[in-house]
DNA sequence: GTGAAAGCGCTAACAA
DNA sequence: TTGTTAGCGCTTTCAC
């Protein structure tokens, strides 16, 4: 049997409130009492019982996280689980639970109405938003606290987000390529209804764009991030009659087809043709047997895991507060394979 | 302002008792009223509180996963989210809700002993068991029912557990190595501390013993499972003095770092060397670009999360019957990888 | 078959 | 600064 409130109460001679106001840090009770108290609670193991601060407070003290289980556009990625112990950190801090629902696709917008309806979380953060993504219209006639880890674009910005300058980094990868001497840059792109994916195709045209150099269509692929996709995309590429000299791919699973399709076809990558894929995604790339970058930008998921929950919870103390918006700027990695371009048809 | 008990009982005219007893479920209310219970329910869209009944019940409703963020024993993988898909699906159907706390590893044994003492789950689901594993002692003096996905030896069974038959999969690989003529067959496996891999190994040495072949020790190399552990224990081993003809790994993450390396001396997986790795961890493995065998490796870790939430809530519904403990046999995959041995020292 | 009433263990007005 | 009291919204004896 537990100890409870009241035994605690009772063994310090003190009543339910006092105890419970010392042990919350309410400012009003004495700092003696305060101290016996917790010094009892410790004695006793007093450990308050979830359930009944959670109706009490009408607070779950929980933060939900629907991860819908779309195969084609796989979560699972180590960013993503960085991203999990980066929020999973800040929700421990500050004394809240993280409550996973893993669910079809189709039952997506269900979970959020249940974890509304149901009184389970008190706030969410919602993963990988589309074009026109119907979870935040939903989310806020819910009137439930969240935050977006992206965002898009649309006339309603009143909601809170956090993302990286997909568009920015990609331009500045592209620049980059130019730079080098390349001009046919492939893009292996994710699902471009994914925001990510849009803004980084901008990105990429945008560079084309401001050196006046034409973005060929026959190099702009996309779909979904898996290694078959860029061995795929990789090997056609490079078989095309104008094949690209360098690869600006989402994902570095999507590199890893493309170091197959180079290989495959004897192609050095960094030498006879450049691969830039995105900080953000970035694993296995180089050729040492080495994941140098890897953990720099694990621990940059991480870091976005725990920005985004501590805004989620501050959403849920002051709702009607402006929504934080924050776009952050990313390395992109360049790594060992990347090099000036050999080809003689680049002018 | 949602909908509670005590409105749906107004409206209906009858008392909370019944209208809750019409809810979940019990023999004794009429069938007509149960019928104008669950109607109006339905048409004044009445979730219970969750919270509420929590407290009520004494029960929290949710299962427990702790993971720890160990980077070097990667949890990180497809197969690990799609057990979670599986045991999600189980949860949501029995109305549970999934509690996931990501944790250092330090912090990995207070994390039960927290949801145990705030009540915060009913039971929870343990990963990876380590030789030893001081979580399955904690659990059992917490009370707490729990099911292990994967066991370990020792004296003590009496817990559940839901595994793979590792031990005779790596068997049957070995086997069929040794049928196709290999003779040196490298073994990189996971840290061996892990349950799994001690069980791999075994396997591996017990198919040598079986056919009287000495086991290398030089072969067997077990480490943290990453690519570059994978490429350069290939690298090595295959540029050794009596390279291996076979590998055997213990992950698909592994056998993508000797991919590399056995592109990189310029030998072709499936002619110059085989390589199997354990279906639980398969994915992109073959030549084609095509990760055929993945989705059923998928579907079997999702079936192996449905059972274990099954077992789990079983637990809870039954601390005190005999614990389920089953063993699945699973398929290697051989894949595109695999073929005779073509070394002429190969006797 | 239905209802009244007493909690579940805590928090938070309000009063002192 | 501390205590009294009334809930939070549901379940569950117990009586009818």
């Amino acid at each position: 049997m537990p100890v409870k409130l009241k035994d605690l109460a009772q063994q310090l001679g003190l009543s339910q409130t006092t105890v419970s106001r010392a042990l919350n840090g309410y400012p009003e009770v004495s700092e003696a009492t305060r101290d016996r108290v917790l010094r009892g609670a410790r004695r006793l193991h007093y450990q308050p019982n979830a359930r009944a601060q959670r109706l009490a407070t009408g607070r779950a003290m929980a933060i939900g996280h629907v991860i819908p289980t779309a195969t084609k556009y796989a979560l699972v990625n180590p960013i993503f689980a960085d991203f999990m112990a980066g929020a999973g950190e800040t929700y421990a801090g500050a004394g809240y639970d993280l409550l996973m629902s893993v669910v079809r696709e189709e039952d997506e917008l269900d979970a959020y109405r249940q974890m509304a309806a149901r009184g389970s979380v008190d706030g969410v953060i919602v993963h990988g938003p589309r074009a026109e993504d119907p979870r935040i219209a939903l989310l806020k006639s819910l009137g439930l606290p969240f935050v977006v880890h992206g965002r898009l674009d649309g006339p309603d910005q009143s909601y809170a987000w956090l993302d990286i300058n997909n568009g920015r980094s990609f331009r500045r990868a592209a620049d980059l390529l130019f730079d080098l001497g390349h001009r046919r840059l492939a893009l292996l792109n994710g699902p471009e209804v994914m925001d990510f994916a849009a803004r980084r195709r901008a990105g990429y045209l945008e560079a084309h764009r401001a050196r006046a150099i034409p973005a060929d269509p026959a190099l702009m692929l996309a779909d979904e991030m898996t290694e078959g996709f860029g061995f795929r995309a990789g090997l056609e590429l490079l078989r095309s009659e104008a094949p690209p000299t360098a690869f600006l791919v989402s994902s570095y699973i999507i590199a890893l087809g493309v170091r197959r399709a180079a290989e495959t076809l004897g192609l050095s990558l960094g030498t006879d043709i450049s691969l830039i894929t995105h900080d953000d995604d970035l694993s296995y790339l180089n050729n040492r047997g080495e994941v140098p970058a890897f953990s720099a930008t694990r621990s940059s998921a991480r870091e976005a895991g725990r920005r985004c929950a501590e805004i989620v919870i501050e959403r849920i103390a002051e709702p009607d507060s402006p929504p934080l918006q924050e776009l952050w700027e990313t390395e992109l990695t360049i790594g060992l394979s990347t090099g000036p371009c050999r080809s003689t048809d680049a002018t």
